[in-house]
DNA sequence: GCTGTAAATGTAAGTGCTTACAGCTCCTAT
DNA sequence: ATAGGAGCTGTAAGCACTTACATTTACAGC
């Protein structure tokens, strides 16, 4: 069995209350005590038990990390970057892949909190197809911890949002290619999430502002996994195959971007100059694909060094913004013009 | 205040201990008792305080999930599949990403112990550098709670292991290469881990086989991040201005053998005409780029699968091997003859 | 009607910590 | 000499559960 502070406090010859006191940094403890008992900690390996702990300070330093996948290129990167920050500050991260279902998210959301953590951070936007419940379910639990967001938007007491602004640069991104003198874009998309569509009605006003606003058969949804890049393909050939021509694509992540790329491949396009096309995200991916991919870079460590800035604060009780919006960057390589 | 089970008891007119009794699916409360009790907690959206449980069950079906970087493309991977098995089997998952300091590593590991976890999940293979002290902290592990390794092999009381041959897989990669003629094989690395030095020996033997025993200048080891293709790029690039000429390349992961694709196409060699090039992951990356990359399947989903499964069975008293070993595949696509 | 047994439920003793409050020591100011 | 206070330490009461053991209840068998 595990040492427990009274082992401790008998083998230093003091209370436990002074060990306890050790152990939370008080001040009221002479320092040859303090050292005593700091020496018989060490000997011994002791580490004290979360749990009594918890019960005593009514906090285990622990926040629920939730995503639909953290194997997805982007989400990964948001979740180990949150982990990191959050660790640096004394605080540990359960992690929870929810998949896209409404009620696995939600009941994931009910267990987690069960756990007692300190707060929850939600990575990734949540799901447009379900709004109205899934914002339901984000009140009840802001009701018991603070609610942080990644790349959403949810006015509600208790709950916080970093995000980009991806409306912005969407807008950007079909901007700068219309500014090239392309103006049959398509604009490729994957989720119905907060985020996406919010860049949808960039990619629209860009249109619109463009006087292009006939861009109905340009926009499509790619409903399979991001990750596997052949099926892009064969849905982005679809799309030309049923008539529908296009000089640039604008896509709501790098893996679709990608695919656009190896359409054009097996086409025999040549890129930029039949074909232009803008990722989104600036992964990895960018610099996998021959020519390498433009892409817009959504300030994903920023966003996060921010959330976790902001929950710190909220947690020792400040009052935060609850909305911090950071501006996006479109990084140009050589898949557009 | 959070409702507490005296509240509940005192609601539902029983004791606390039929309360709790109804909480832990115990089969000695009357059917009628426990309808009572459960309406109650549904009526008043109970959820049992979490310390307190884990002081009193001494297991809060939570495991500890250990990587380097969970935003590794394959070790995203894995803790993905690790965190849906668990889940799906009732436990939760404490992420944890170490970096690759060992100090850190075993403070990490300290710390996720305290909190009680009823496993512990290393996730890709511990380091050779400090293999004897990092076996230490793994074995001072183990006399608390089953240590479960993915791609590694220790053998210690309470350690299980479940690992792909990339011995195997590396020497028939490397064999695959030199039947089709070529005997100027590059092998790149990036770990010094477990199976870093198991797929270095397999590529070493494949080539002293075939009696081309002379590879040392073949052998390289890139120090950086493997998600910056371009240094990885200007890392072969420097390998052949030096003078080593080689018209295969063998890498330990797939970032890096996409990185000898664009070194490739930035020196205008053909693939596979001039350059062959095997991965290692069989990742998503293998369909990023042109041509698709030969790669190694090292059967992730099935390892984890296993290792959740040993785990479980592990908790529940059973003796189970303490090592499983699954072989790898070689995918063959368009880097290769 | 009584006993014996099994099923259902309650009582109370942990579990390992935090912390309010009390107590002790030693010194200073009167 | 003595009250008072500062500095340090100890005692004990939580905290919200689990569970061994005790008790009650229900009912079958005689």
């Amino acid at each position: 069995m595990a040492l427990t502070i009274y082992d401790i406090s008998k083998k230093a010859g003091v209370s436990i209350a002074t060990v306890s006191r050790v152990l939370n940094g008080s001040d009221s403890v002479k320092a040859s005590t303090r050292e005593k008992v700091l020496s018989v900690i060490e000997k011994y390996d002791y580490t004290p038990n979360a749990y009594a702990r918890g019960m005593g300070l009514h906090s285990l330093r622990t926040v629920g990390l939730l995503c639909a996948d953290s194997s997805d290129l982007y989400l990964a990167k948001a979740v180990y970057y949150l982990e990191q920050e959050l660790h640096a500050n004394g605080y540990e991260s359960l992690l929870c892949c929810t998949g896209y279902e409404l009620e696995d998210r939600q009941s994931y959301i009910k267990l987690i909190l069960s756990k007692k953590v300190d707060s929850l951070i939600l990575v990734g936007s949540h799901y447009v197809s379900n709004i109205e419940k899934e914002n339901n379910y984000i009140r009840d639990a802001a009701k018991q911890v603070p609610v942080m967001l990644l790349n959403a938007s949810y006015n509600c007491p208790n709950v916080y949002c970093t995000l980009c602004n991806d409306y912005a640069s969407t807008f950007e991104a079909t901007s700068s290619l219309i500014r090239a003198g392309i103006d049959d874009i398509l604009y490729l998309y994957d989720s119905n999430s907060y985020s996406g569509t919010k860049k949808l009605s960039g990619y629209k006003a860009a249109m619109k502002s463009y006087k292009l606003a006939d861009y109905a058969p340009f926009v499509n949804f790619y409903g399979g996994r991001t990750d596997q890049i052949e099926s892009i393909t064969n849905f982005i050939q679809d799309i030309a195959d049923r008539g529908t021509t296009f000089h640039g694509v604008v896509a709501s992540d790098d893996q679709l971007a990608v695919g656009a790329i190896k359409y054009a491949q097996k086409n025999g396009l040549r890129i930029p100059e039949d074909l232009s096309i803008i990722g989104y995200n600036n992964s990895m991916l960018t610099a996998c694909c021959q020519p390498e991919l433009t892409s817009v870079d959504n300030r994903l460590e920023t966003m996060t060094h921010q959330l976790v800035q902001t929950l710190l604060r909220v947690l020792s009780g400040e009052e935060m913004p609850a909305e911090s919006v950071f501006s996006g960057k479109l990084i140009k390589r050589s898949t557009t013009p």
